[in-house]
DNA sequence: CTAGGAGTTTCATTGGGTGGAACACTAGGG
DNA sequence: CCCTAGTGTTCCACCCAATGAAACTCCTAG
């Protein structure tokens, strides 16, 4: 399902051996990917660029960048700002909302998270696998919630959150095994599992719905994630609840955050005896 | 604003000097607005399309199509299900997440709307303008709460909406006038105002920071909005609460909204004294 | 079996894309 | 003041990436 397991193409260029032609590796890549790479410029930490920002970091000459940057504008791809600067426009947005995976189970699942958020006021995260990380699809807060290291559209590692956790479980076992037999990403607040104790915590998630990790940083939390899974079964996204480490015990959130994933995938058209056989409750 | 102000690619030559080729070159369009055409094809009705579906309505060759369709899968702008069928891809939703005027005020905004949400238990939205229509943010809505017309990620009118009177009245004048004389759109459950009325609204909305508007389809509701002002103090972005007619009534749920996005502007680094005078509650 | 549609590959042709060079402009620095 | 360094922009001759008709492979329906 994941298209692309290959990094971006577009950053192979300048390894290129191409110095043995002592011809300059000049230009030779789809004007799409080239436009592309201008959109994939933006970062959290950079949201308003320059042209010349742009160019730079995307490996373009300026007039090009600037010719290709002129049409991604009159799209609405784009937007320019007063000052010059360019930002990721809300056209673009419009038509990312309509993402299935994105905004997609998004849409559907709010209200239950809404719910969710309101009985345990703390934060509450759904994301989506995407490659070999999850996506934070939307994440509520209260504004007196405690720190949380991800945001919403930021990507997470699958073996050190909760809903990677979750998400790696419910991934085929030729992907698992893949991300398994590569080395433990290695993060700050979680501690790092060893290859069989991974194997067996999945094993876990899968059997009990449920998946929960402790870290210190950036503050000490406890995240409790369940799977939500899609009319064919499979696991489509997870939802997860971030509290303080030592308020509510695990145990107590499990059923709530299993209850809403239930009620979620429900409504993605799942029928929970099909595939699933008989699931309880994880135990107490 | 509405997607491609270019429509024809014969528009190449204006003076015409392809006319002694004599020739009709068909194609000439720029790859990249051919590419994002076939972004564009995507609607709130149609979020899976084929290869032809996508060529067709994108008036592209299928051969052509596929090619360029294939980078956007690689790069994951767009992603290919199991059947076959192409959707918009997690990782554009992840690039447009940064959209400052997008999910970059959703981002500030959410937790206050939550809080109104969480009070009054009725559609709390999120809007922003781009060119003459207002796109929706964010919407919050509990399961049982009543019918309403648009959702997030789709477009509104101007006129004939609170949030659409809210920034239209923060928009300059110039545009304004431009907004003002195309001819009202009509909608369904909303009475179109005349100039006359729809400038003294406009004036109003400008002096008490308040719009609001009755409307009788899809359901018998009322809305109240507020704008947002940035930094700037312009309007950046227009808040407002959906209730069914009849219930709360409009004067009790202004001071709210109002006290909710003035939150939010001050989150956005909004100084309420600086441009904006003093402003009061709205009137009893 | 035929017909038709969707998806894909091939390949000769050509015009859109390219980026160096040159321009205008602004901001420092001496 | 001139001078340098940076940005954004226009110009234009070269040429390779993009193109789409045609052909081919799977399907499914009749």
């Amino acid at each position: 399902m994941t298209a692309a397991p290959e990094r971006h193409p577009d950053s192979a260029g300048p390894g290129t051996p191409a110095a043995i032609r002592g011809k300059r590796p000049k230009q030779g890549e789809p004007v799409i990917d080239r436009a592309l790479s201008l959109l994939a410029v933006f970062t959290d930490r950079r949201r308003a660029l320059t042209l010349s920002e742009m160019a730079r970091y995307a490996d373009i000459p300026a007039p090009t960048a600037l010719r290709l940057i002129a049409r991604l504008v009159a799209w609405g791809a784009l937007e320019r700002l007063d000052d010059g600067r360019y930002v990721v426009g809300v056209r673009l947005w419009e038509v990312a909302s309509l993402s299935p995976r994105g905004h997609g189970v998004r849409e559907i699942a709010l209200p239950y998270l809404e719910d969710l958020f309101e009985v345990t006021r703390h934060h509450v995260l759904l994301a989506v696998r995407d490659g070999n990380e999850a996506v934070l699809i939307e994440r509520l807060s209260s504004k007196e919630a405690t720190e949380v290291a991800y945001r919403v559209g930021g990507r997470a590692p699958l073996r050190s959150t909760a809903v990677g956790l979750v998400l790696l479980a419910g991934a085929d076992t030729a992907f698992q095994d893949a991300v398994i037999r590569q080395p433990a990403d290695v993060e700050a607040g979680v501690d790092a599992m060893p290859e069989g104790q991974l194997r067996r915590t999945l094993s876990d998630v899968r059997r009990t719905g449920v998946a929960m990790i402790r870290r210190s940083a950036p503050s000490r939390t406890v995240s409790v994630a369940s799977p939500i899974f899609d009319a064919q079964g499979a696991v489509a996204a997870a939802l997860s609840i971030v509290v303080p480490d030592g308020a509510t015990p695990p145990n107590v959130l499990a059923p709530a955050v299993q209850a809403t994933a239930r009620a979620v995938s429900r409504n993605l058209g799942f029928k929970a005896e099909v595939s699933a056989g008989v699931r309880h409750l994880a135990q107490a």
